[in-house]
DNA sequence: AACCGACTCAACCGCCTGCCT
DNA sequence: TAGGCAGGCGGTTGAGTCGGT
């Protein structure tokens, strides 16, 4: 049995909004404000929508000083930086974006920004927005030192996609939501086509505690191609837990949230330490260019 | 010109949360 | 404390548009 509908939908009206409805609630909301009650504002103001069809319009549209389209390199740089921090949770995300909404950050990060940022352009975008914001401005010197070293072995062994790395710079009106969900720092310090491997660290400022276990994903794309709707692929997770010597065995669609929300529950389950990524099953060669990169090709700094 | 697939984005759906009684 | 309700939210849908053939 299923949750009583808010309003009679045989009623109301669906589908796009006139500008006659458009102005009757926009005129109506600056004069009087919703009276806290959408569910039964538009019988007051007489138009056959559902109240929360009035909000919705009203929020993602009506209300002032709404931006829509166009966003900047700076408005990417905070989603892409809070995606990962938080997930998919827009209206946090809006909410560090004024005049943008849940909705059109939304769309925007579905339709076109990820696959910005899964594509082989994403590599130049990374560099366009570390030419506006500080390099690696948390990481530490042994980080730097890392990334150092991991982009002196990419040089050397011409591995031009394995040089983009995951620094640990991460807005910081973000912190009260990064210490809620203990955020890991990704600091990677050993990487090759087919293996990449995270030292896990808490945000320094939030916590210094370290776990200590190990965990492997073995990815095994059901796709070939990234950049159309192939974020989400199928694979194969194993974690060799160091602690108990069990071993867990699951598949999952791994996008890069995937990847995130793993991450988070190692930590939250006191296994932090290492994380490794084998490339083990490659049913085209396209694998490693794709499925690897989707994990690590997020943020946002390329040592070239 | 017609067709078709890809893309965009406004709008809807249904679940979750928090407030009120 | 429990139940009902409205608001809030993220996921999804589908109509409209665009570009290629």
């Amino acid at each position: 049995m299923g949750r009583a509908p808010c309003c009679d939908k045989t009623a109301v009206k669906k589908g796009p909004w006139s500008t006659e409805e458009d102005a009757v609630l926009k005129s109506f909301i600056e004069k009087h404000g919703t009276g806290n009650n959408w569910i039964s504002l538009p019988q007051r103001i007489g138009i056959k929508r559902c109240g929360k069809s009035c909000r919705l319009r009203w929020l993602n549209y009506l209300r002032p000083n709404l931006k829509h389209g166009g966003f900047t390199d700076e408005e990417d740089y905070i989603i892409c930086s809070l995606y990962i921090t938080i997930g998919s949770r827009w209206s946090i995300i809006a909410s560090q974006l004024p005049g943008r909404t849940d909705n059109d950050i939304k769309n925007y990060w579905n339709t076109r920004l990820k696959k910005k940022l899964m594509s082989k352009q994403g590599k130049a975008f990374h560099q366009q927005l570390n030419v506006k914001f500080e390099r690696g401005t948390t990481s530490s010197s042994s980080t730097q030192n890392q990334i150092q070293m991991f982009h002196d072995e990419n040089t050397k062994s011409n591995q031009t996609l394995y040089n983009q790395v995951v620094v640990p710079s991460i807005p910081s009106f973000a912190m009260e939501e990064q210490s809620m969900i203990k955020n890991p720092i990704l600091e990677p310090f050993y990487c090759e086509p087919n293996n990449v491997l995270f030292d896990l660290d808490h945000d320094a400022a939030a916590s210094s505690y370290h776990h200590h276990s190990s965990s492997s994903l073995n990815s095994m794309s059901s796709s070939s191609s990234i950049g159309t709707n192939s974020s989400l692929q199928m694979s194969h997770y194993t974690s060799n837990h160091n602690d108990h010597g069990d071993q867990q065995d699951m598949f999952f669609m791994a996008g890069f949230e995937n990847f995130q929300a793993e991450l988070f529950d190692e930590i939250a389950n006191n296994n932090t330490g290492e994380i490794e990524f084998h490339g083990t099953e490659m049913p085209n060669n396209n694998y490693l260019d794709h499925d690897i990169s989707s994990f690590i090709d997020y943020p946002l700094y390329d040592n070239e």
